[in-house]
DNA sequence: TGAATTGTAGACTAAACTAGTCAACTTGGT
DNA sequence: ACCAAGTTGACTAGTTTAGTCTACAATTCA
C-alpha cells in the first residue's frame, strides 16, 4: 500500500515550488538542490504536472518553473492523481471490468470505501495549506532553538 | 496507490474461508477452486495468515484450514497488515528514521492523515460484516435472476 | 548572430519487486 | 505402508522503479 517515489516527491517538488512562489521564477536546479533531488529526476517528476496544467514552465536564460493558479486552489487530489495515475487501491475501483467478479465482490467495495476516505483527506487540504503548516513548523523549530 | 495482489487476492482467500466456516475443515483445494487461484499461489497467500495466528491449518488426510477466531472478531486492520505488511503510504510514517526531513516534514504529516482515514475503515470492519454483506449481494443477484 | 542558459524528450539501465511455478518434504489418517 | 493434505523454499519470467545520459529546443543577452 505504498506511494511510487514519484508521489512523494513530486508532491515535495511542488510544495517547494508553492513556497518560493511570488519570488519570480523558479528554477528547477534550485528546487532540486533544496529537496535533495538531482536536477535530471527533478525533471521527470515535474513532467506530468507541466502536462496536467499545474505548472508553467519557460525555457531558456532567465526561465524556470512557476505555479500557473494559487496554492490555495490546488488540493492535493489533483497534485497526487497527476503524480500516481489514479488514487484506487486495485485497478476494479476505476474500471470493473478487469475482474469478473467486480459486481458481486464485497472486497472490491473495500477497496471503494478505502479510496473514498483517501480521497476526503486529499480533497480536503490545498498547496497553501501545506505552505502554511511549512512555515508553521519553521518557526517553531526556529524558536526550539533559541531556547 | 496500490494493493500488491497479495493483499487484495488474501483478503478473498480469508473471506472465502469465512464464509464456509462451521463446516468443518476447509480444504485449501476448495478455496483455490473457488477464487480462481492456483493452489501454490493460494499456499503463499495463506502463509502469513497462519504465521499471524488469524488461520489454523492441519495437515494429513482430513486436514485443512480453520479460522482461529469467530470472523466477527477479526477485522480487516489485522489482515491487511498480515497480507501487506504495513498499511503506510510512505516508510516514513512508521520509521521516521529513514528520511532525515521527517521531523519537519509537512508531506509526511499527509501521509499520516492518509494512513489514518485508511485505518478508519479497515478498523470499523470485519470479517462478519463482509460475510453479510457478501450473502447479502447473493441473494439480490437471485432474486434479480428470477424477475 | 551566437553563446550561454534553461527546460524537454526519450532512450537506456541496474536493481528490486511481483506473481507466480515447481519439487521435495512433513504430518496425520486409514 | 500409503495416501491426502499442508509447508517450505528455491527458482524464474516479467514488470516496475528509480534513476542516468544524451541530444535537442527555446530564450535571453552581449
Amino acid at each position: 500500500m505504498k506511494l511510487s517515489t514519484r508521489g512523494r516527491y513530486g508532491l515535495r517538488a511542488l510544495l517547494d515550488l508553492a513556497v518560493h512562489q511570488g519570488e519570480g521564477m523558479v528554477l528547477l536546479k534550485d528546487i532540486a538542490r533544496r529537496q535533495e533531488f538531482s536536477l535530471p529526476y527533478l525533471e521527470h517528476l515535474i513532467t506530468p504536472l507541466i502536462a496536467g496544467g499545474l505548472v508553467k514552465s519557460t525555457r531558456g536564460a532567465r526561465g524556470g518553473v512557476l505555479l500557473v493558479r494559487p496554492p490555495a486552489e490546488v488540493t492535493l487530489t489533483e497534485v497526487v492523481l497527476l503524480l500516481e495515475g489514479s488514487i484506487a487501491p486495485a485497478d476494479c475501483v476505476n474500471d470493473p471490468r478487469v475482474c469478473s467478479r467486480s459486481a458481486s465482490c464485497v472486497t472490491r467495495d473495500v477497496w471503494i470505501q478505502i479510496k473514498d476516505a483517501m480521497t476526503q483527506v486529499l480533497d480536503s487540504t490545498t498547496l497553501q495549506d501545506l505552505v502554511e503548516r511549512q512555515r508553521q513548523k519553521e518557526q517553531t523549530e526556529t524558536r526550539m532553538y533559541h531556547i
